[in-house]
RNA sequence: GCGAGAGUGGCGGAAUGGUAGACGCACGCGACUCAAAAUCGCGCGCCGCAAGGCAUGGGGGUUCGAGUCCCCCCUCUCGCACCA
């Protein structure tokens, strides 16, 4: 590939950069102590760690640049910064690699934590690198499993059967991703639901703790607070048994959990999911209802999937009685979109005040009778035609019901079902118990033994950890760990007898749900040392992506939960504060022919399009997206590194947009960053040359003040934006510090006194303070040029303080309008006060005119803000 | 399908309900240069000669005043429980 053009460089980050990695190592500035004795306030940042892939992405760039920037602020602040790195280690990639270029999973997860350790070090994090492990390290998960022996005893661990994708030809579970159009990504077999065993994580038992804390995590953003709180999913309903016309074997009851017993008289239909017992005993002796229910085994297990599908239903020519109308009975349906792992896995159907009930009732031909009117609506036009309605209303066509507000029914009827044993209120949870066995090889092992005599039996603490063996073939389809010929044969912990070693591994997701605890003392004997983990947890600020708002989050503050009903912790939030990143994006290039092009192959034409670098074939520009292999749309970050140099891509990363928001990354936008660098070297080195330090002079001019006050308000508004996660605006009052300083240099130029040359270099020392957050290399450099003598480095000095006196306005300049338009502005001193402003307003000629001929019949006044004169004519 | 967000000049964006467009990128003009690059200066929402008008995805509303608050709609993004 062509390289591009050298830069003209002034300052040398290639040298400077290892540099100051090096000195800032060496000083141990970044270290703190597992438990400290002094009275230093403590801060935790921490941003998810990173799955060891291969190499680093641009999302990790961002992502650790925005944890860094943090960290380095609040160190400056006075805080004693705890800020660790580790890996995310165990996972999928690992083992297709081995399978498809057979390469050992621990081999290639360790070479890619080397090399992208060494990325991020080129960084120039303050991470305290002592701490740094991985979760595939026995050293790691040996803690885990105890975790999990302690989790068992606690209750907190059941075995219940889940269902999984099953690929019948590999032989294997496959994940969701892994189904494609309901096939084996590499089998391509159609893939069945089955049921397997399974460990899982009661976190229902914290459900209502787990919403109710949402409340008490004010530095959480609202939207991923909602999201959690839409995902827990308390609601309030009831229960209804209908009773079997003809009972199927024992089962004379469907339990079904409704929000809207208020609409039980609209009832038409009663819809079981695919996995309901009594389809399963259906299907016994209906073939029909057999290949109904294997069609709905094919969808898979994707929610998203399943609720996108065309409706599918199957009569299965069971009735059910009304639970009010001695009379009525209703066909009994399996349908594909009824959940099983939601209330009952059956729902009663009334198509007319559910969308989905109502789509299914016109596919096949079911009454739709509406039981709740419309405020405003009359009873004889109400129809419901496509729309179902679900909004309020009075209660109509519905015996005892009718009349009553649809609040009011749902009372009237959970009391009438009561009455009747047929069902009552109850509070349900969307939130779904964890299940966590995994059957793969690359993960933490389960510590448990299967005996055919004493049945499940814990591993024996002593004989932790039970560690993943090495010697294993990704020859066979299936998990290694249950082929391999030895590995699971011991003996029985209780008994002495041969038994089976449970072969299941842990979804990763246990691995990150408690690693923020680990770092507070990654080298204790048991899971956390409570000392180090009371000092430094919660996490004050974690920094991640927001597609991890809802699973990831939500194990964890589970975890911390189950952690501290064991001991292990004594506290229950983990993040006290979140900050979730947007994407990284570039745009996408694709050839003449139709392959995807990485942007290092692409030459973008002044005139617009573009062209392969190489073949100068014309190049397609596609859409700006999130960068991922697939679409090669990737920029390699060691790549940008080492021909710009860490800081600029930093200090490009902030000042793109608000970080919250999706970046785009652009080769212009790098290269500005790379000019403001140059820029403000040259200001500097220009300050260090011709300025010498002095005492500060007793008066000063003009100028000399107006630089004052522009790098006072500078610190104050670069501090404000830091500490409200906008970076981008910092970099904004940064970039006006560095034109004011220019500004001076040239009034400098014509007649500078010493006032004026006090005024640069306190200007240059506060710009270094400023700027080493976000860049921290070339702010080191610069104080360096300016104070060669100085023991104490940047990354050791405090946050400078903004002088009120120079923050104070002389003037300010006040918005007149005439009916809410601005018709004009009046410069005054602040703290004018509504009479003056006033006057002052109706001098200014346009504002004359304005209001000619008109009354004021209002007058607004804000202060040192706006005057608005409402008139009539 | 369900849940949650986002949308402001050519582009990224700024803006306690109070002068919309700070700052940057791109672009244009000028200076410097044999020339180019770099650098420096000036200009830059749209319509209009101007006065002025119009502008924060679209449509309504609240308010003296709305990018900001409320309702409806459109587009895009994230999540949906075995990717991490």
């Amino acid at each position: 590939m062509a390289q591009p053009a050298a830069l003209p460089t002034r300052y040398d980050f290639a040298t400077a950069e290892p540099r100051w990695q090096q000195e800032w190592a060496a000083r141990g500035c970044f270290r703190v102590a597992d438990a400290p004795a002094g009275g230093q306030p403590k801060y935790y940042v921490l941003e998810m760690f990173p799955y060891p892939s291969g190499r680093i992405h641009m999302g990790h760039v961002r992502n650790y640049t925005l944890g860094d920037v943090v960290a380095r602020y609040k160190r400056a602040r006075g805080f004693a910064v705890l800020h660790p790195m580790g890996w995310d280690a165990f996972g999928l990639p690992a083992e297709n690699a081995a399978r498809e270029r057979g390469i050992h999973p621990a081999r290639w997860t360790w070479d890619n934590i080397a090399t992208m350790r060494g990325e991020l070090q080129r960084m120039g994090l303050s991470i305290e690198w002592e701490r740094e492990f991985a979760t595939c390290d026995p050293a790691y998960y040996g803690h885990q499993q105890k975790l999990f022996l302690d989790f068992l005893r606690a209750g907190l661990v059941e075995r219940r059967e889940a269902w999984v994708n099953w690929d019948p030809v590999d032989g294997t579970v496959l994940a969701n991703e892994q189904v494609i159009d309901g096939r084996g990504w590499r089998s391509g077999a159609l893939v069945e639901k089955k049921r397997l065993a399974q460990w899982s994580f009661k976190i229902t038992r914290f459900a209502p703790d787990l919403l109710e804390a949402l409340g008490q995590l004010p530095r959480w953003p609202e939207r991923v607070r909602l999201m959690q709180e839409k995902w827990i999913g308390r609601s309030e309903g009831a229960r209804v048994r209908f009773a079997l016309a003809e009972a199927v074997g024992e089962i004379a009851d469907l339990e079904v959990y409704t929000t809207r017993p208020d609409t039980l008289f609209g009832m038409s239909f009663l819809a079981l999911a695919p996995e309901h017992p009594l389809a399963a005993a259906l299907s016994a002796r209906d073939p029909k209802a057999a290949a109904f229910i294997a069609e709905c085994r094919r969808m898979g297990t994707s929610e998203a999937l399943i609720e996108t599908a065309p409706k599918q239903g199957f009569d299965t020519g069971l009735r059910v009685r009304h639970p009010f109308r001695e009379d009525a009975t209703f066909p009994v349906w399996i349908a594909n979109f009824v959940l099983m792992d939601y209330g009952t896995g059956a729902i009663f159907g009334c198509p007319a005040h559910d969308q989905r009930d109502l789509d299914f009732a016109r596919k096949y031909g079911l009454p739709v009778t509406p039981v709740v009117l419309p405020p405003g609506a009359e009873k004889a036009d109400f129809v419901i035609a496509d729309q179902a309605y679900d909004g309020p209303g009075v209660v109509i066509n519905s015996g005892f019901l009718d009349g009553l507000s649809e609040a009011a029914a749902k009372d009237a009827a959970i009391a009438e079902l009561a009455r009747r044993g047929r069902g009552e209120g109850v509070v349900n949870w969307r939130l779904r118990d964890w299940g966590v066995s995994r059957q793969r090889y690359w993960g933490c092992p389960i510590p448990i033994i299967h005996c055919q005599a004493c049945g499940v039996v814990p591993v024996p603490e002593a004989d932790l950890p039970v560690k993943l063996p090495e010697d294993v073939s990704f020859e066979k389809p299936g998990n290694p760990l249950d082929h391999h010929p030895t590995w699971k044969h011991v003996v029985c912990p209780t008994c002495g007898r041969p038994a089976r070693r449970e072969t299941d591994t842990f979804d990763t997701f246990v691995d990150s749900s408690w690693y923020f605890a680990r770092f507070c003392s990654p080298g204790a004997a048991r899971p956390v040392d409570r000392a180090a983990a009371d000092h430094w947890l919660p996490v004050d600020q974690y920094i991640g992506g927001i597609e991890h708002a809802i699973l990831h989050l939500l194990y964890a503050r589970f975890f911390t939960r189950a952690m501290r009903a064991t001991g292990h912790l004594g506290i229950a939030e983990p993040f006290a504060g979140l900050f979730t990143q947007g994407m990284v994006t570039h745009e996408s290039y694709k050839s003449a022919a139709g392959a995807w092009l990485y942007p290092s192959e692409v030459e973008k034409l002044p005139e617009g399009g573009a062209r392969h670098r190489e073949t100068g074939e014309a190049v397609i520009v596609g859409r700006i997206e999130a960068m991922s292999k697939s679409r090669r749309n990737t920029v390699d970050p060691g790549a940008i590194i080492a021909r710009f140099g860490a800081d600029t891509a930093r200090w490009f990363i902030l000042s793109d947009n608000p970080p919250e928001r999706d970046m785009e990354w652009t080769e212009a936008g790098v290269q500005g960053a790379w000019r403001f660098i140059q820029r403000l070297d040259r200001l500097v080195e220009a300050i260090a040359a011709g300025t010498a330090d002095a005492p500060m002079p007793g008066a000063f001019s003009a100028s000399a003040r107006a630089l004052r006050q522009a790098s006072h308000r500078a610190v104050a508004a670069v501090t404000e934006a830091l500490e409200n996660f906008a970076f981008n605006v910092a970099v904004a009052r940064v970039h006006e510090l560095a034109n004011a300083l220019a500004e001076a240099e040239t009034a400098a130029g014509m007649a500078g006194g010493d006032d004026l040359a006090w005024a640069r270099r306190e200007a240059a020392f506060l710009l270094c303070r400023l700027i080493a957050p976000m860049m921290p290399h070339l702010a080191e450099t610069l104080h360096e040029k300016l104070a060669p003598e100085a023991a104490a480095l940047i990354a050791e000095q405090p946050w400078p303080v903004a002088e009120p006196a120079l923050l104070a306005r002389e003037q300010v300049t006040i918005a007149v309008q005439v009916l809410g338009k601005l018709r004009g502005t009046v410069t005054l001193p602040p703290g004018s006060r509504e009479d003056a402003v006033a006057a002052a307003a109706r001098a200014e000629p346009n504002i004359a005119k304005a209001l000619a001929g008109a009354r004021v019949v209002k007058q607004i006044f804000v202060p040192d803000r706006i005057i608005n004169f409402v008139i009539a004519r």
